[in-house]
DNA sequence: ATAAACATACCATCTGGACGGTTTCTTTGT
DNA sequence: ACAAAGAAACCGTCCAGATGGTATGTTTAT
């Protein structure tokens, strides 16, 4: 009888280990390189344990993904609370958003569930969700199709610095999508 | 021993096979689902034979990708060769193509390879290197920083078709893009 | 005869679960 | 206050099958 199994019991820290623990692993295998008895093991559970939270692989998964969807919607409310203007204030944060991340660099569990997402048509469908819900939230501000194209840029942008073809100077280029916002009317 | 074995050789069909089938599966299965056993079994050949051709699943998809590098370079070439004009042939070429895979759509293999290169770094490797000699080619004609903010927005747009959060107005986005390009001074 | 092309058999490892058992916590009854 | 029962949380083991190979044998082409 293993002396793991003599603990006090924590499900919520559980449950939180076995996320970072998860996110970690993706970060330096790929997710495709992540196996419930490898993130149960990195989390000091066992994998029924893993299971008992996580009922499958694709539940983790999702549960991974609808975290980072949380912390970019606080990035982004964060990112609109700070900017003085109103008209395109979406599409601005966004930008910073996306470039943010790319940022970060390919090494990040933000730039691995970015891309799980493409992979997975259930996440597909909350990343759908996501941001229909947020441009109907900014239709009066965000609605130009100039702010459309610019935000498609800022996907593009992301794209790039994950494929590590990044622009040549970024920061102008941040400006240059930036400046588009302003000039837009709503 | 099998039917199989007794046949005439012809090694550059069976190649063409093995790629043809490897692409279909993909379209099906997700480039994840694609194991060499399946694809053997679906070009009618045993593993061990396409393992004579691509000795490991690493040079199969490799494989499948240089392919598909190869058919965008010349779409890309058609395009601007039947461009009338010089400022912005890639830039414009590129937004074609673009928006041409995602008229295919998500069932597609240039969808699935799409995604298959954001996973795998020699993918990305030779993706950043196909771009960058296209790049380097049409200096003299694409390298305003107007025509790079097209050229990302045109790898949102594709980013957006694969995710299925499509442009509502997916004509006339197009037509923005293009007209951009033609206002650009080289 | 030799090499290329292909077939067949085998391998070790790993996978996502399923499942029964054990421990800890919570609730209920006295 | 305490004990018993039930539920939640976790453990450890087993499973069947799939995987990317490796090794050896057979057939075809030159």
């Amino acid at each position: 009888m293993a002396l793991a199994h003599h603990r006090k019991k924590d499900p919520a820290q559980v449950r939180r280990q076995l996320l970072d623990q998860a996110a970690r692993l993706s970060v330096r295998e790929g997710l495709a390189g992540v196996s419930l008895q490898g993130v149960a093991a990195a989390a000091g559970v066992t994998k029924g344990g893993l299971l008992h939270h996580f009922p499958s692989k694709q539940v983790l998964i999702e549960a991974m993904f609808t975290d980072f969807l949380a912390a970019l919607d606080r990035d982004i409310d964060e990112l609109i609370a700070a900017d003085g203007e109103r008209p395109g204030c979406f599409s601005r944060a966004y930008v910073e958003a996306m470039f943010r991340q790319g940022d970060v660099g390919v090494d990040s569990s933000c730039a691995v569930l970015g891309i799980a997402m493409l992979t997975d048509p259930r996440l597909r469908e909350l990343w759908a969700k996501w941001l229909a819900a947020r441009l109907d939230r900014h239709r009066a501000t965000d609605s130009a199709p100039e702010l459309e194209v610019i935000r498609y840029a800022a996907d593009g942008v992301w794209l790039a610095d994950f494929m590590e073809v990044r622009p040549a100077n970024r920061a102008e280029l941040r400006n240059r999508l930036i400046t588009v916002t302003r000039s837009v009317p709503s």
